[in-house]
DNA sequence: AAAACAAACGTTAATATGACGTTTAATAAA
DNA sequence: TTTATTAAACGTCATATTAACGTTTGTTTT
């Protein structure tokens, strides 16, 4: 017979922003502070994701998907589940020990970990119920749990997706230069790439549409404009057995 | 505050085993057969994937472990965390509403699916406690609860992380001829593959070692055997940044 | 009008791929 | 013992892709 064992079934959502102008990839983290009853003591101040408990009647989708609405007021962003999180003792490490005798995670905690692509622009970070705070994923504060174990595993999937799949455009604006491109390419994947061939090799794809706009405001010669098309991408599309080991 | 569900915690493992005979990708699954009381009606009668609770004290991982090794003797073997799967209606679909009127899935089951990968051949199926028996994965027989969509998405994850790392080599013997790799490719991918552009372009590769060795037994000329050096592989391999959209 | 500079275009060699044809070495049949 | 058969193994060539550079163009700023 099947022992019963009392568990937390939550969600936690890495949102990943990319910044066109400080070609930074961040990540939306929310404080955590917590005082003993009688002040005396700060029991945790450092950041965590964002995650909450899967409701009794949802999907894992779903409370991801609602909880990132919670947060950035945003929906139809692109989702990747991308691994849970689950070993017994994943809340009860160190200094959060603190937070467990509070009695808040007195059970083994599954968490359903999902990372989100946005336009860190997109989210309105004043009016933000949880002050949420932005953080390059290069240098992130203290983070509590095992979030940076996380975070970091997020980030290794993204970085793999990205070769493979034209998702860097979740992270842009609409319309876009070639260099910008680059530079998110070259700020995700940590590398450097050579402007002449990435333009040459971008401009030659069919999905990216050149359009009849430069940028305006830059004190230097104004860049042409390009958006890339899910649909031509679709159509045009098929899979590429390239086998690259 | 959070309301307490009381769910149910397991894994589930795809289990991949190629046969370098047939050039088959299989899965092993085992029969669930369960008759009423009075024997009088035959409430399911399919396979399914092998899982099973994960203990109180016990990491995903080693539960996942743990049920490989009960199934198949083996340890050490390729292993990925794939998907959870924990929709609340995930086990009460269609004819799997007898089985939870039996009373054993009375709340949501999460379940974090993992693959293996291995040889065929490695498995004593005649000794197998549970009667597992191989399937080719593109003839499946009828599934129980969700596990032929995990089986599904498992065989997708598969097919990409192929294309990118040389994760074939777990499924093919220690010594293996070229057109074995190839066969291996062409039958997981579903695709056809030039068998001189292939050989010349696995020849290449350094970590593909020539053995003094050749096939034996075999009706025709026999063909040189290779290894695959994970040593060569890991102290070559420098991440190759192609962006392949 | 000139300087500054990023944007945009161009060149060439090396490498990889795709699509084939040919030779070789083993067993099986004559 | 020779010959046929067949998969293994090798070779060729045209095209495509990549890497590593140099050059020109078109704005804005001085």
């Amino acid at each position: 017979m099947k022992s019963k064992e009392i568990l937390n079934l939550s969600v936690d959502c890495v949102v990943f922003g990319y910044d066109t102008n400080t070609k930074s990839l961040n990540v939306l983290l929310i404080k955590r502070y917590l005082e003993s009853e009688d002040k005396s003591e700060i029991l945790v101040d450092d950041y965590v994701l964002t995650g909450y408990h899967v409701y009794q009647d949802e999907t894992l989708d779903k409370a991801a998907t609602r909880v990132l609405k919670e947060l950035t007021g945003l929906s139809h962003l692109y989702k990747k589940q991308f691994k849970a999180f689950g070993d017994p003792d994943r809340l009860t490490q160190a200094k959060d020990l603190l937070w467990i005798k509070n009695a808040k995670f007195d059970k083994r905690t599954v968490t359903i970990a999902y990372y989100f692509l946005l336009k860190t622009e997109d989210v309105d970070i004043a009016n933000n119920k949880y002050n949420a705070r932005w953080f390059p994923v290069m240098d992130l504060p203290e983070l509590g749990f095992d979030h940076e174990k996380i975070i970091h595993e997020a980030y290794e999937d993204l970085k793999t997706k990205c070769l493979a799949e034209p998702i860097i455009f979740e992270l842009l604006p609409d319309k876009f230069t070639i260099n910008e491109v680059q530079d998110a390419y070259q700020s995700i994947l940590g590398i450097e790439i050579d402007n002449r061939n990435f333009r040459r090799k971008l401009i030659n794809k069919k999905y990216i549409i050149p359009l009849d706009e430069k940028q305006f405001g830059v004190s230097k010669k104004p860049a042409k404009l390009y958006m890339f098309s899910k649909d031509v991408y679709e159509k045009m599309f098929q899979k590429n057995y390239l086998i690259n080991i």
